[in-house]
RNA sequence: GGAGAAAUGGCAGAGUGGUCGAAUGCGGCAGUCUUGAAAACUGUUGAGGGUCACACCUCCGGGGGUUCGAAUCCCUCUUUCUCCGCCA
């Protein structure tokens, strides 16, 4: 969530920046500085409430020492009315920060000035592409086909066991997922991320925390029993490994990477678009998480961009990088690059990693500062990217690496497959 | 799952109703000394709100209560530790 009094400052720019979101939140913004207007006036008058007590208080104290207990008992009635009005005024501050964090929660963050106008994915921005896209024949087949062709995944038995939406993996199939994880880890790692193994459930603090709830409660899976949630991205439980802390300067960046697999209910999700690996209800996501200072952080999210490029080189996939418009941007982003792979057999361009900044819009909500090198404590840059989703890379090996007879495996892959060909 | 103990500042650890935001030690920062460093010594050192700046207010695991006044008493929740049971 955005603070306050940044918008107090900069009012005017981020009603015009969020223009670019398709969206006038002049309105929103007045509704906002008036409500912490009476917050703060709340709070004055609490203040000034407690401050009176608090010396009749001390007063009290010091005449009882001394004997004075008429006087003490004389000034203790006075102070029962100061009491009444403490309450309320409590009552009244806990209501007016209540409105105010409700209106905060609908203002999505303000877009980089990168951030093209624009209302949909068409109007993403095209900012790289590189890969051969490979000449296939008509003979190609999509993902789904050849998975079955090769027995490399059931999404029959997925639905035995759970329902749509959860493959099964067998064989090589497994084995190339297993695989890419472990050769994702690894690049992460030798690029300097730290790996951790985080839970993939997570309290509804953490959810909170990076923006999940309140607004995206559906989507994701609740554990009504325990009251937690099983995590959509390891972006959550990774990045509240942070929250609340004030961490000294000197130890930025701090930089994770994690796999952990995703479960995402994608209410309201149909048709061809979702068919195979395209879109799943549980699906395995190696993800790059950094916090760095305000003034390093875009220098921070080109590096995440080459680093993925780099990954999808080894790959030798066929890929475009995207900068997402304003009105594709997500809500706690204020600039994302998307990558996308190219389905040879689907004809289409599939997303398989998203590297954002989200600034102090995440941090806001996570309590999570650094002490800067002035002694002033700030709000930390939180950043993060797939490196990489795991399905759709799948399904872009599978598609783009057919032939006649059998499906090869990237080079860089081989050494962990064990194997070099699927046929 | 059963029984007991505990939760205090970056860490350790005092504090059981009245100048306690909190002793002390370690750590951090600044300085003295030193060619430099270490050691020693001196000073300083929590967070949030609020203000032009002060003042002032809040915070001793979370929430609620008692009281003129709560880190301190009561209730409740959570977590941790010890013992027992179960278990990959």
């Amino acid at each position: 969530m955005l603070q306050v009094h940044d918008i107090r400052a900069n009012k005017d720019a981020y009603i015009n920046a969020l223009k670019k979101r398709g969206l006038d939140v002049s309105e929103d913004i007045e509704n906002i500085l008036e409500a912490d207007e009476n917050r703060r006036a709340t709070q004055t008058k609490l203040d000034e409430t407690l401050a009176q007590s608090n010396t009749f208080s001390k007063e009290i104290g010091m005449l009882f020492k001394s004997g004075e207990t008429q006087k003490a008992n004389i000034l203790k009635e006075k102070t029962s009315k100061l009491k009444e009005d403490s309450k309320r005024f409590q009552e009244e501050l806990n209501a007016a920060v209540e409105t105010l964090d409700n209106l905060l929660y609908t203002i999505p963050n303000i877009p980089h000035e990168l951030v093209p106008a624009g209302t949909d994915e068409n109007d993403n921005e095209e900012v790289f592409a590189e890969g051969d896209i490979p000449t296939l024949d008509n003979e190609a087949l999509p993902h789904w086909e050849l998975a079955k062709k090769y027995d490399l995944i059931d999404f029959e038995l997925g639905v035995k066991v759970t329902g749509a939406g959860f493959p099964v993996y067998k064989g090589k199939g497994a084995r190339l997922q297993r695989a890419l994880i472990s050769y994702f880890l690894d690049k992460n790692t030798e690029a300097g991320y730290t790996e951790y193994q985080v839970p993939h459930l997570v309290n509804e603090d953490s959810a909170r925390g990076t923006g999940q709830l309140p607004d995206k409660e559906g989507q994701m899976y609740h554990v009504t029993g325990d009251d937690l949630y099983l995590i959509p991205t390891a972006e959550v439980p990774v990045t509240n490994l942070f929250r609340g802390d004030l961490l000294p300067h000197t130890q930025l960046p701090i930089t994770c990477t994690g796999y952990t697999p995703c479960f995402r209910r994608e209410a309201g999700s149909y048709g061809a678009h979702v068919r195979g690996l395209n879109r799943l209800h549980q699906f395995d996501k190696v993800e790059i998480v950094r916090i760095e200072h305000p003034d390093n952080s875009y220098k921070a999210l080109d590096g995440m961009v080459e680093h993925v490029k780099n990954i999808l080189r080894e790959l030798k996939l066929p890929y475009r990088i995207l900068r997402l418009c304003g009105g594709d941007l997500g809500f706690t982003s204020a600039l994302t690059y998307d990558f996308e792979v190219f389905s040879t057999a689907q004809d289409r361009w599939l997303e398989i990693s998203s590297v954002s900044n989200f600034e102090t819009f995440q941090a806001n909500r996570l309590k999570l500062r650094f002490k800067d090198g002035d002694g002033k404590n700030k709000l930390a840059h939180t950043l993060n990217g797939s490196a990489l989703a795991l399905p759709r890379v799948l399904a872009g090996i599978l598609e783009n690496y057919q032939t006649e007879n059998g499906i090869n495996i990237p080079d860089v892959l081989v050494p962990y497959c064990g194997f070099d060909r699927i046929d």
